[in-house]
DNA sequence: GTGGTCTAGACCACT
DNA sequence: GTGGTCTAGACCACG
């Protein structure tokens, strides 16, 4: 379900935590639906533990997750909302990004249709 | 006419390629001109000339500029160009950001609104 | 596997940027393949770290090479055909030091056998 | 009569050494003339007249001049000679290039079509 | 004075 | 352990 980069500049750790989060967002996590344990996603995705449990720890600090110690880790009842609500927040960045690309002579349109292009190219999937 | 944030994660000499890059693109400075020697910049900002030295590189091999040795540093005459063309590039960042913003349930237009954010602080200054 | 000349004018980090370019083009190194860690090649060598970090840096800026931090520096899966693009850019650094030799009276003939030299001692190693 | 360019990376003084190289070796310049005064190139060319008079003290080593105190500079009688001897050692110069193009996977053939357009080219002229 | 290279040694985040 | 950034201080060639 899950898959990573490694050649990728950004953490294992946190693609983990972007895709859980996609995951939880799309509806194909729901709450209460158990995670894998860290050994299993360790193995699977062949990556070392330690990272797997930075990815788990993340997601319990954001509250997508709760940890049942003994039991397992659990999608939280109001994931969804509290990842809308990160989205939000992540508006500043796309805000800042505007802003650098306005000042290197983009237009406003052309921006308008890279949002337009994500937007659609993920409709259709 | 450069100022550094050295508590941003941001390293030092990118701020100062994206500075250069700004006041190249909004015309501040123009081709021919010549940087602030790399002696001079370091002082000025407080920052070790090995770090002024790593920009002044940076630029000089994203075309912006030219160094010549012995006598300093000059805006190439194509700077502005490249640097428009630079600009439209990373339009894949933004596309990369808003597919992943939409999928955490932000809507098209609060993207569309946070671009035109962007766009009118700017050009407001 | 690689060797540096202190005693060269050419600056040791691009001694080894060189020197990887000719290990992919010929095969030796592939793609996926790890290269050795910068401290590692620093003792090897008996170079500063900060040297090797420079030379490292442009092999991935030139996209032969992608550095994963924590993880390692790989050779990209599209090094040999980059390297072999580069290498025709360079044939213009060889026009403008024909038309040089030319001028100074060196003939077509004595200049195409320089190149069959190169090319020959390089067939027979 | 010379042309400098100060954006270049080749060293001023080392352009004005290779253009009455070519002016001489053209027969442009003849054995017994004399060569422009430091300080008439020197406001001629935009030039710190130290720098002219390192180029000359360089075209004295080479012999290509024989500075005479009080009188000026003049051609050599057996300038050319000297060039053309000049011309051939630097074949090791193209050797060495054409290895490092070959190394990269630039064919025999290409390097040869470029040697003869640069050929070609200068006879144009 | 200029830019460019190198060494030495430190700190950071990530795995 | 890895790569990446930064500081401090030195040396070089060029103008």
């Amino acid at each position: 379900m899950l898959q990573i980069d490694v050649m990728s500049r950004i953490p294992v750790y946190e693609q983990i935590v972007s895709q859980v989060e996609r995951l939880v967002a799309a509806g194909i996590m729901s709450p209460g639906d158990q995670m894998p344990s860290v050994r299993g996603l360790s193995v699977e995705l062949s990556v070392n533990p330690n990272t797997i449990q930075k990815a788990y720890t993340e997601l319990d600090n954001r509250g997508y997750v709760t940890s049942v110690p003994g039991k397992g880790c659990f999608i939280a009842p109001d994931a969804a909302a509290l990842i809308n609500r990160r989205g939000k927040q992540r508006l500043g960045e796309m805000e800042v990004l505007a802003k650098t690309l306005y000042q290197m002579g983009v237009t406003r349109e052309e921006m308008h249709d890279a949002v337009d292009r994500a937007v659609d190219s993920d409709k259709k999937l």
